[in-house]
DNA sequence: AAAAATATAAAACACTTGTTTGAAATTGTC
DNA sequence: GACAATTTCAAACAAGTGTTTTATATTTTT
C-alpha cells in the first residue's frame, strides 16, 4: 500500500508477493473458479507459503475481492480513454462511438488473454452471487453507464431516459453475450473472427437505437 | 425407471422420494450454487436419509445433472409448442414471432418462479463449466436454435446462413441478459414491468434483423 | 408365511478445506 | 552489531465434505 511512496526491500517484496498471488489468483480462479480453488493451489503457483493469503490478504474471500478491483480499474482506464477520445472527436458517427465501445470490450475476446477470462469470471461472480455485487463492482458500473448514457443522448437528444436506459442494457447485452458464449459462437460459425463480431453488434446496436430515435420525432 | 409401466408401492415411494429431492436440489442449488449446497443440505430439505442421494442417483453430480435435464425438457415442450402455433398461423408479422419467442422465455422472470430460477442456474453452469455443456444443454440446445432459425428463415429467404445464425446470437443475448441481470434493470428503471422489456426485444431485434434483410438485396 | 428384493437409517470413513499458531528467518532501524 | 519489526515457514487445528458401510425396516414375490 504505502501509496507512491518508495519502498523499502521488505516492502518491496510483500508487493512482490502480493501481486504473484493476485496473479495466481486471475489464471486459478478464472480456470477453476473460487470454490474449486483452494488456498494450496493459489500458495503453490505462487511459490509461497500456505498463511501467505492470510498474511497479506486476510483470507481467500478478500484475495478475490482484491482480485477482481485490479482488474476493474483497469477496464476503467481503458473505457474511460476511449469514450474520452471518441467524443471529442468532430463528425463521429453512431456508428463510430459504438465500435470503439464494442470493440474495447471485445478486441482482447481471446482465452489466453486474462483481462478477458477476468471480465467473464467477474460475470459469473456476480451471477453466483458468492460475493456482493458492490463489493465487486462498487460505483464503477454507474459511471461506466452514464459514461454511455451521456455520450449516447448527444447523438439523440429527444431519447428519455427509459428508453436511453433499456438500450445501454441492450448494448450490455449484446458485447456480454459474446464474451461469455464465444465457444459456441465459434462452434456455429467456424470462421467467425472478433472484428466480425463487433461489426454486427455496431450493426445490431445502430439499428435498435435509432428504431427508437426516429420513431418517436 | 420403468417406463409408463404402473408403479407398485416401493417404486411410487421410491419416485417421491426422488421428485423430493429434485425438488430441493432446485430450490437450493439456486439459491447457493453447487458447491455451497451440501447433501446433507438437500437431504434436510428432502425429509430423507442423508444417503439417499447417492442410493437414488448415484452421487450430489447426478442428481444436478438430473435436476437439469427435467428443466430442460419442460423448457422445450413448451417453446416446441409456441413455435408450432406460431408458424401454422397465416399472416403473421416478424414482430410477432418474436413477441412469441420472447415473452415465452421470459413470461416467467419472477424470482419466486422455480422454473426461471433453473435456468438462470443454468445458464451459470454452463459458464461455471464443473460440469460439461453437453452433460447440461444435451441436442436440445441445437434443435432449439435450428427450430428457430428456420422459422427465420421463412421472412427473409435471402438471408445467408452466416448472418441468420449471428442473429441468433443476438437474440439469445438480449432474451439471457434480462434473464440474467433483472435487479439490475429494476435498479435503474423501477417502473419497468416484463412486458415492457419484452416489447423492447421485439423492437431491437426486428430492427436489427432488417437491418440485415433490407440491406442486402 | 417364508424368502428375496428393495429402501431407509445412523454411524463411520477418508479426505479436503480455510485459518491459526508459534517458532525461525530475514530485514530495517538505531 | 543489537534490538525491533516484518515476513516466511511447517505443523496443527477444527470444521465440513461426499460417499460407503452395515444393520434395520419395509415391501414384493414365491
Amino acid at each position: 500500500m504505502a501509496a507512491n511512496k518508495t519502498l523499502n526491500g521488505l516492502e518491496a517484496q510483500s508487493a512482490q508477493v502480493r501481486d504473484r498471488l493476485l496473479d495466481a489468483a486471475e489464471r486459478l480462479f478464472c480456470e477453476k473458479g473460487f470454490d474449486r480453488t483452494s488456498v494450496r493451489d493459489l500458495t503453490a503457483a505462487a511459490d509461497c507459503n500456505i498463511a501467505a493469503v492470510n498474511y497479506h490478504f486476510g483470507g481467500k474471500d478478500n484475495l478475490y475481492i482484491q482480485m477482481f478491483h485490479r482488474q476493474m480499474h483497469r477496464m476503467m482506464d481503458r473505457h474511460r480513454e476511449v469514450i474520452a477520445r471518441l467524443t471529442n472527436t468532430p463528425d463521429v458517427t453512431l456508428e463510430d462511438l459504438l465500435r470503439g465501445i464494442v470493440s474495447q470490450a471485445l478486441n482482447q475476446l481471446d482465452n489466453n488473454d486474462p483481462s478477458s477470462a477476468v471480465m467473464k469470471l467477474m460475470v459469473r461472480e456476480v451471477l453466483n452471487q458468492h460475493v456482493g455485487k458492490d463489493e465487486i463492482l462498487g460505483d464503477l458500473m454507474n459511471e461506466f453507464f452514464t459514461l454511455i448514457s451521456k455520450s449516447l443522448m448527444k447523438f439523440y437528444p429527444t431519447l428519455n431516459r427509459r428508453d436511453a436506459r433499456l438500450l445501454l442494457f441492450t448494448l450490455d447485452a449484446l458485447v456480454i453475450h459474446p464474451l461469455l458464449f464465444f465457444d459456441f459462437y465459434l462452434e456455429l460459425i467456424s470462421d467467425l473472427d472478433i472484428d466480425g463480431i463487433i461489426e454486427h453488434i455496431v450493426k445490431v446496436a445502430a439499428a435498435g437505437i435509432r428504431a427508437y430515435a426516429e420513431g418517436d420525432d
